[in-house]
DNA sequence: TTAACTTATCAACATATGTAAATGAATTCC
DNA sequence: GGAATTCATTTACATATGTTGATAAGTTAA
């Protein structure tokens, strides 16, 4: 089987992990997909841009970061396969992105059309249910906690909610990004993994 | 005229400012409204219930404070004259808060039952509007721009921002408050400040 | 394979921030 | 009005983290 059928696959699972998918609302959901293959360190979209796509990684690693006006970037999240990386918030405000998305790998990606979307989810009731799962699992709940483990943990700590939450992904990210998105220096997280 | 009714005429400037509200739109939601009065110190909500109502609040200044194991406390958010104090997260997901509402001052707001909203504002277009207008401008937004900040900016920069962003709140807000909401402690606000 | 580059670790020093305790000003309470 | 409490500031010291530069291991490219 080639990847482009595996990819279709494992998208369908993902949704089906939030609500059940029949084989009419697959059919409709499929027109509005397109496979792609991006290579490492390309981006998916730039700060600046307004994107109009989601995407499901089939398979590889993309991290999501802003950046200040002196050349500092900042990870904010990592998705790996499974997962819809995007900047919600300027889909949903169809605003430019304060965001930017990078592949960590070679990565495959589905590209959803954000426009086809939201028209289809707005009259089928299965892709109702799995925005409102999906956007409460994964967005509020995810930045709610984010944020108050952001605030509330010293860098320490925020290690080990890290290693916690992505074991999956500790060695196939680069120690820099990982000390990025604890907001240290690889130098302090160097010495931090010393300590434990 | 009494408190109670210049609040409600309060209530429905603010309505306004996000879309047109027409008179039986607000005879609809006023049915669910409750007027209340909170003393100073009072929880309006505390970690661990499940909020079941939204407020607004007329006169007054309520804080929004998230909590560590050690008796630790960390501001969030404030909330004055015109906002709407809550956790949206609790609320859309029922689920019990791990924020707590703190009044600062004594405050009037005006309590909006959730279910009832819900029901109401499904059915009616100038009610979706104003839900869909105000999540954006206030959650989404905020929240991305406030973790942004957040994480971008040292001690001095954010408390800068902090000014800028409640120029109208920094002398009803005790130091300490404005420490928790910076992230530091008021020892280090108050260097901050001699070097400004 | 060698050379060039990238990455992780470490050391030495600088800076930001925390902690604890003291002081004085402001506020609250009887 | 005076006593008690709360709050902001300051000092001295401790700790966490940043910065810079060195080194060595690992990776990539010629």
């Amino acid at each position: 089987m080639r990847d482009t059928e595996k990819a279709f696959i494992a998208l369908r699972n993902t949704l089906s992990l939030y609500t059940s998918i029949s084989d009419s609302t697959w059919q409709a959901f499929m027109t509005i997909c397109k496979f792609k293959s991006v290579t490492k360190h390309s981006l998916l979209y730039k700060i600046g841009y307004t994107p109009s796509s989601y995407s499901y990684i089939y398979k590889g690693l993309v991290r999501c970061f802003s950046c200040d006006g002196k050349g500092n970037e900042y990870n904010k999240v990592f998705f790996d396969e499974g997962k819809f990386p995007g900047s919600m918030t300027a889909l949903l405000t169809s605003s430019p992105s304060i965001l930017s998305l990078e592949a960590l790998e070679d990565t495959l990606i589905i590209e959803i059309n954000f426009i086809a979307y939201r028209k289809l989810m707005l009259k089928n009731d299965e892709l109702k249910l799995f925005q409102i799962y999906y956007l409460e699992k994964n967005w509020l709940l995810a930045k709610e906690s984010r944020e108050i483990e952001f605030v509330q943990n010293d860098a320490t700590a925020r290690y080990l909610c890290f290693i916690d939450e992505y074991s999956q992904l500790t060695d196939r990210l680069p120690q820099y990004h990982i000390a990025s998105y604890l907001g240290i220096t690889p130098t302090q997280l160097s010495r931090i993994k010393k300590n434990i």
